[in-house]
DNA sequence: TAAGATAGTAATTGATTACTATCTTTTGAG
DNA sequence: CTCAAAAGATAGTAATCAATTACTATCTTA
């Protein structure tokens, strides 16, 4: 326990952006001090600044943090999928599976896009989620054109959607407190989304 | 400007209220103090305390006047369509008509659901937004009665998809920074969203 | 019009915030 | 083994917050 109190600054770092993410899983957003997040680190608060010049510097790698590594199970799940709509429902999926491992991040996000000046932070998170967009519309462009979508499909629209409904999964999850449950309703929000979108008219067999 | 510096209580509530609406609509509701929402009305921070034992009275007042709002103009718009997709569509209008008249609504319930204490106001919004979810429900199992819609349809996930399709919207212009494109963008995304839940395949016409 | 009630002001409170200056302990390379 | 640099502890700072105080201006009504 009292082993590692003395960390290297990489690893001292990384725990800082952990504890932040777990207490987003708990807490408002806005409502995590300095303070809190060092006491869940069990170190004293004034410790943190010689890692971090200020606190939005945390929340700057805290972003980073989450962006890099959700961005990369999105595009390992694409990787596996053949058709565009398989990698849809890949990525769907993976997202699903990081928001349950990391129930904060939903919060996080939304605390960040709720800051009316453009910091860096909320920038990392707009263009994360710019990026996002755009790879969607892209595989939803490509889905139409091999005739497994919609001829008359509104890409934009879909993309727009995609990410609705996993906000919508995530609020739903709000209301009833528990985020466990996103899990059980990802297939069936999935499946009406496909049915929006599929060229047949065939839910998953 | 000077005439109307004493008002009845009423009145002052309903102001203060409204500038809180207003605030959130440029400032992160987390963000907001007393202090700035005196200055917005032109009083003294002291006086917001004559109308509200505390801040968090404030906020529940708030709650309480967007949801009467919101449930009022929801059911109005649902009263004068006729089959339940059409009274569907006109929900969905009406609701992202209130949130671009109010452009700091969706940043406000945003901002009460990422307390993670339930506080009055917070349990206001899960309150607010359960009832909205069973009126969903209870609409798109009646169209599925009709035959309007899917005979498989799974009425709680296209209750949920109802929501996430307008967060989606709410999002998107976050990202973007401007509020006004929901308008723009809510007729292609409701169209999209009646693709999946509609019994026969077509568009609007 | 006198008197009580209502609404607002100005100043101040203790608590909390992000951040910093200074001292102490730990670590690891030579 | 030594010792300098890295990492953390201790103990502050000024600023800001919600809330409260003592007092004043305005309205209402008997």
């Amino acid at each position: 326990m009292s082993k590692n109190r003395h960390l290297p600054a990489d690893e001292r770092k990384e725990l800082t952006v952990r504890a932040v993410v777990d207490l987003c899983g708990r807490e408002d957003p806005a409502r995590i001090t300095t303070a809190s997040i060092a006491k869940y680190m069990q170190v004293t608060q004034g410790a943190l600044f010689r890692h971090f010049p200020s606190k939005e510097a945390i929340w700057t790698a805290v972003v980073e943090w989450v962006a890099e590594r959700v961005m990369q199970r999105l595009e390992r799940a694409a990787q596996q999928a053949v058709t565009p709509l398989a990698t849809l429902e890949a990525m769907f999926m993976a997202h699903i599976d990081f928001i349950t491992e990391h129930p904060g991040v939903p919060r996080m996000m939304m605390g960040q896009l709720q800051h009316a000046r453009p910091t860096p932070a909320r920038r990392m998170v707009q263009g994360l989620m710019s990026r996002y967009h755009q790879r969607l519309e892209a595989l939803l462009e490509e889905g139409r054109a091999r005739g497994e979508l919609r001829a008359d499909l509104d890409s934009a629209a879909a993309a727009t959607q995609f990410i609705g409904t996993i906000q919508g999964l995530v609020m739903q999850s709000l209301i009833a407190g528990e985020v466990g449950q996103i899990r059980d309703l990802a297939p069936g929000a999935f499946r009406l989304y496909c049915q929006g979108i599929a060229a047949q008219r065939s839910g998953t067999p």
